[in-house]
DNA sequence: GTCTATAAATGGATAGAC
DNA sequence: GTCTATCCATTTATAGAC
C-alpha cells in the first residue's frame, strides 16, 4: 500500500517531467527498482494510473491552497500560496504544472485523466478568483475585467511561465512570474 | 518537391494538435496517402522532420509578424496581427502554438528541434517587445517593468490562453486573450 | 506483492524492386 | 518517388510461479 503511494510519487514526476504520452511502465520500473509487472499489479493499466495521478494532484493542491487561505486575511499573503508553488516548479528547471503539461496533451492522455486535470485547473481559477476579488473590494490589487476571466489570465500566464522557464531559463521564467503579480498592483 | 511540403504541413499540424512524441509516420502516412517508407525518402528520420517544422514555423511567423509590423504605424494594430494568430488557433480548437507545443515536451523533442523552436519563441519576444516599446513611448500602451519582460509575460500568456482554451472550450480561451489585451490598455 | 517469461501491438527505420 | 517486405526496439499488458 505504501508501494502504491511510491508509484504515485514517480508517475506525478514523470508526468510533469516528460508528459503522460512520453513516460513508459519502463521508466517507473527502473526508478523504483521493482519490474513493471509489479507496477501492473497497483494499477492495472497506465491510464488508471494516469487518473490516479491527476486524483492526486487535486488533492495536493486543494490542500496546499485551503490551508494558504485561511493562513492569513491578506489576499496579498494568500495568493503567494499559489505563486510559491509556480515558482518552486520554475526554480526546479524541469516539472512544469501538471494540469499545464495535461492540458498541452489533452488529445492523448485519457479521458478520465484529462476530465480530473480539468477539474483541478477549474479548482485553482476558482481559488485564485476569490482571493483577488477580495484584494479588490480591499483596494489592494487591481484590474480589468471580473474576477473569474482575472484569474484565468493568471493561470494561462503562469502555465506559460512554467513552461517558458524550463525552457529559456529559471531567471526568464521567474521574471515573468514577477510580472504577472505585477498586473494586479494598484498604480499609485 | 510539392509532397516534401505536404508531408511538412501535416506534420505541423499534427505538432500541434498531438505533440511532437504523440504523433507517427503511420498518422503521416494515412493522412498523405502513402506509405511510411515513402516518407523516410523525404525526411531520413523523425528528428530530421521535426527540425523541418520548427525551421517552416519560423519562416511562417516571421513573414507574418514582419508585415503585420509593416502594415501600420499603430502598435495597437501591429500587434492585432499576433494576437490575430493566437486568436484563430483557439478558435480551431485543435490547433496550440507548435512553440508552446515544444516547450511543454522540451525533455522529449529531439535538441536540433528544440533549439529552433526556442530561436522562435525568441523571435516573437523581441518583435512584441520592440511593439510595446513604441506603445509606451507614444503613450497609447502602459505596463510595469521592462519591454521585454512585458513581452515574455504576454507571450506566455498567449500559451497558456490556447492550451487552456482548447482544454476549456473556445469562450474562455478568448476570454484570456481578451485579458492580456486589457493589461496594455492605459487607465482612464 | 513481486518475479520471469512472453504475448501483441506500435513505432522508427532500412533494403531493394518498380 | 513510391512501393512491399521486413527488422528491431519499445511499450502496454497478461499468465503463472514463488
Amino acid at each position: 500500500m505504501d508501494r502504491k503511494q511510491e508509484i504515485l510519487e514517480v508517475a506525478t514526476e514523470l508526468v510533469q517531467t516528460h508528459g503522460y504520452s512520453a513516460f513508459s511502465y519502463h521508466d517507473l520500473s527502473e526508478r523504483l527498482g521493482i519490474t513493471k509487472a509489479s507496477i501492473h499489479h497497483h494499477f492495472a493499466g497506465k491510464a488508471d494510473l494516469g487518473f490516479a495521478v491527476a486524483e492526486k494532484c487535486l488533492q495536493d493542491i486543494a490542500a496546499a491552497l485551503t490551508a494558504s487561505k485561511q493562513s492569513s486575511n491578506d489576499p496579498w499573503k494568500q495568493i503567494e500560496g499559489y505563486f510559491a508553488i509556480v515558482s518552486s516548479d520554475i526554480r526546479s528547471q524541469e516539472r512544469i504544472c501538471p494540469a499545464g503539461s495535461t492540458q498541452a496533451d489533452i488529445n492523448v492522455v485519457p479521458e478520465p485523466m484529462a476530465e480530473k486535470m480539468i477539474e483541478l485547473v477549474q479548482y485553482i481559477v476558482s481559488w485564485l478568483s476569490d482571493i483577488i476579488k477580495d484584494g479588490r473590494d480591499q483596494g489592494v490589487m487591481t484590474f480589468p475585467g471580473t474576477p473569474r476571466e482575472q484569474a484565468e489570465l493568471i493561470f494561462s500566464a503562469a502555465q506559460g511561465a512554467m513552461q517558458y522557464g524550463r525552457a529559456n531559463g529559471e531567471k526568464r521564467g521567474l521574471s515573468v512570474l514577477k510580472q504577472i503579480k505585477a498586473t494586479l498592483k494598484p498604480k499609485r
